[in-house]
DNA sequence: TATGAATGAGTATTCATTCAT
DNA sequence: CATGAATGAATACTCATTCAT
């Protein structure tokens, strides 16, 4: 993704191989546990070289976040616009979100568990992010309404809420028991029906 | 002295002193952020004296998950077992949870937000109890899916995670953002009528 | 010793089983590694009770060494006068040092090892009673020169202290390493030898 | 910079500084009483730093023995081997070793004093360089009995253990007291011939 | 750019001592 | 006399961050 052109300098991926330290540290021993040696160390670069490429500690989370989330969205845009039923967009990204906890682990500890330190924490950095992973849910709900097939006294706010949390509260389970990929592809499908059915307007369209 | 109500003696009251002020500091600046030194004068005891009744600041943050989630256990099974109908029970616990949240906004932040810290802190303290909770709303699942209410395809156990998910998610984003209680009363509502018509049978019974 | 009478008060005996159980906790840990509540508990007593018998933690450690010292002390003073012979009496002397470290290993201990926390220490506290031991030691080596068995160039006050110190070093020995009390007999005997051989006169008075 | 004599490095001026700083503040304090704040401050280097040449403060007062004691034997060890009398060996062992602790009064006071913290200190980090030194003395008693210069019913280990007992016993006294350095050199004089005719075999050979 | 030695602010925890009972 | 719950001062050590090279 993104290495389009030959953008890619040497300096971002030194930027790059800190930051997947960083998910690999942070997964392990949690955020505050974590020890900027030990990212640095991971990367191979000098714990001084970190702060070439980061203000500090806390915007090496931060950027986790904002640039997995960025990622996310844009390919959650970019599959969604190739659907039409607001249904199965919503099938998709329920795919995807939790296609991406299955493939990256570490991420996903980070992401479900590492992020959230303290409110604070979540509303300066993560809140702004976060909403456009919201919004575009909320869209699709949205546009489902104004077709007739969701019911319309649902906030498509609150529902994206839910899904997302649906979403969250499986991967934190899947995080914290065993984790085989499996069991949350099974997941996927299930919550997927909850959520789409507990949406789906009812009546002569079914 | 002191024995007012005639049941709690000076010690527990002690330890509910330090439990509460530790609930209110860690809400307002998260546990890493928060100082033994301001938990205890804000529960109006010496330093020293938090460690009487705790081990050390981890277990803290790990008694006021266990003392809570037992009581909210115990209040959503009493009241479970007052009512038959399995829809009308996940209502109730829809309610009781988002309840809680919206009566007890710093507890609400410790619980959603503060409470993870890391995965091992997660897997070795919150997961016993949390299990709990999770089985207690699966059964209700298996009870409508039993009576033929609910479709047998959803594991219970997975629905449990997607509506703990789903409040959880609705919590956090309460809690980031304004956090009128109106506000969470109306989403409790529209994620009980998601959840539940998610999961309801199709067919003749409508 | 010292129970001619009926004098020991019940509080007496606590005070004693206080010390001897500071003999043990200070043996075993050291006396900065030493807690007062293991005193306390090794003692059966509560730790308050402690300050009702010494004015705080190093007094124990004072109290142990003055006590000690001054039965040492009686008890030399009164062997010693029962012999004619100097040579004899440093003989008796340096049986009743050694004598006294293996049968009361763990006192040996503190009086050897833990007694030396500071020089300010040793100055304020241990130095008066200290000097009563090494003045009856050269009491002796003065009588031995008056009567023309031991050279006279040696001052009794130096030969004190290495007569001392030669024990000290043979017990710190023993009771860092193996020690069994065979072993400290004979190297008593050794010690004798050397000592009372390195200030006899030589001459005609073989 | 500094690298005025062309071999030490910076590194190893900044441990040598903290290791003269150690000893400067424990003859001061003594160990436990001595704060590494204050090292710092004396040695001139950030708190932290001490930390990037010695594991912990217990260090500090191992690393003062190890490194010293090791110069000492070494010291003895030339010394001695230039000389063919044992007689004359011990003498200038006895020299030496007096002659180290007039001239570095402080050093003085942490070997002799506050090097002695508890047994299981002096056992597992003092015995062994320790045990060097004693060796050392061993051997010379061993040659002088050979030589039938020594009396034979002498356990050299034993004499080895009173000799270095004696000076520290001088040691001691002449700490605590005033300790002028005069005073010291006419008891090494006066401890060299009690413990030289004390070993010496009598007969002809006078 | 990159390094990593040096910094020093910051804090959980301990434990001798007190004192209300 | 005796208790032991409560106190709170005191400190070794860590680790994010800097900056001279």
């Amino acid at each position: 993704m993104a290495k389009a052109t030959g953008e890619r300098t040497r300096s971002n991926d030194k930027r790059e191989r800190i930051l997947q330290a960083s998910v690999k540290v942070f997964a392990r021993k949690g955020f505050y546990l974590s020890r900027v040696a030990e990212i640095a160390k991971t990367a191979g670069v000098a714990d001084g070289t970190i702060y070439l490429y980061f203000k500090n500690k806390d915007h090496l989370l931060i950027s986790i976040f904002e640039d997995r989330i960025d990622e996310m969205c844009d390919a959650v845009e970019a599959q969604v616009a190739g659907l039409t039923d607001p249904a199965e967009k919503l099938r998709r990204i329920i795919d995807m979100q939790l296609g991406l906890v299955a493939e990256h682990r570490d991420l996903a500890e980070v992401l479900t568990i590492n992020l959230r330190q303290s409110t604070r924490f979540l509303k300066q950095f993560a809140a702004p992010k976060f909403n456009r992973y919201l919004d575009t849910i909320a869209a699709v709900v949205q546009e489902g309404q104004e077709k007739g097939l969701f019911r319309k006294e649902i906030s498509p706010r609150v529902f994206a809420c839910s899904l997302f949390g649906a979403l969250d509260g499986l991967t934190l389970t899947w995080v914290i028991g065993r984790g085989d990929a499996g069991r949350l592809e099974k997941a996927a499908a299930a919550a997927a029906t909850i959520l789409i059915e507990g949406i789906r307007a009812r009546g002569g369209a079914r």
